[in-house]
DNA sequence: CTTCTTTATCGTATTATTGCAATAAGACAA
DNA sequence: TTGTCTTATTGCAATAATACGATAAAGAAG
């Protein structure tokens, strides 16, 4: 129905789906990376950064803000995007047992 | 337009995109819980787990598999779904450096 | 006050995703 | 062969996501 069930989930596995979601475009791979590795976080830096019009990659921000992965601050006239590091804290956190996991394949 | 511009950034950008959004669903988030905590992989018992219908939880599972999240493997008359622990080491380190950049946060 | 700069939102077109019933396809058993 | 068990696919309806031009909103600069 184009409609999650999100109800029959718990809260744990909706919340690491919304980081992971919030991750799932390659142009807010390219904005988490930029974050990463640039000291600059003013907003239009980031519109530069990225090959979308500016009214997207401001949808992009949008969604990335709801998730928590990151967070805006006003600096002067312009806005500064930065990771949250605590919210990356609980999406790394909550990858953890899967990437254990991984080290001893169990399975066929 | 709902057409990624997938072009317009690196394959690293996309594949990690990729990853992340297979990940992006709580249903797929439960059945990638469930194969690093359950000895048991067989397809039948990933539906049983899963509270979604058979055919539902047949597309999530198409889904991981085509990211390359799990494989599939024939076990007599079912079929067993594992994680593919290379693609899950990837995705990891695709993460890594801003796992890392978040333990010193140098933003506002 | 006016203008420019910066960012957000709206409107809209297009495509993708989600979910399920129904059905198909394949292997195994009798 | 016939039936059963298991998984995949199809078809459809409803909703979400992507992208961008146009426009709005809020400060800063003059």
């Amino acid at each position: 129905m184009g409609l999650s069930k999100t109800d029959n989930f718990t809260t744990e596995q909706n919340e690491l789906a919304a980081f992971a979601k919030a991750l799932g475009h390659p142009a807010r791979v390219a904005i988490i990376e930029y974050l990463s590795t640039q000291a600059n976080c003013v907003c239009g830096s980031i519109v530069d950064a990225i090959p979308l019009a500016q009214a997207t990659v401001s949808q992009h921000l949008k969604e990335l803000k709801n998730a928590g992965l990151i967070q805006g601050s006003i600096e002067g006239n312009s806005i500064c995007y930065c990771l949250n590091p605590e919210k990356w804290k609980k999406f790394k956190q909550m990858l953890e047992p899967t990437f254990t996991h991984i080290e001893q394949p169990v399975c066929c």
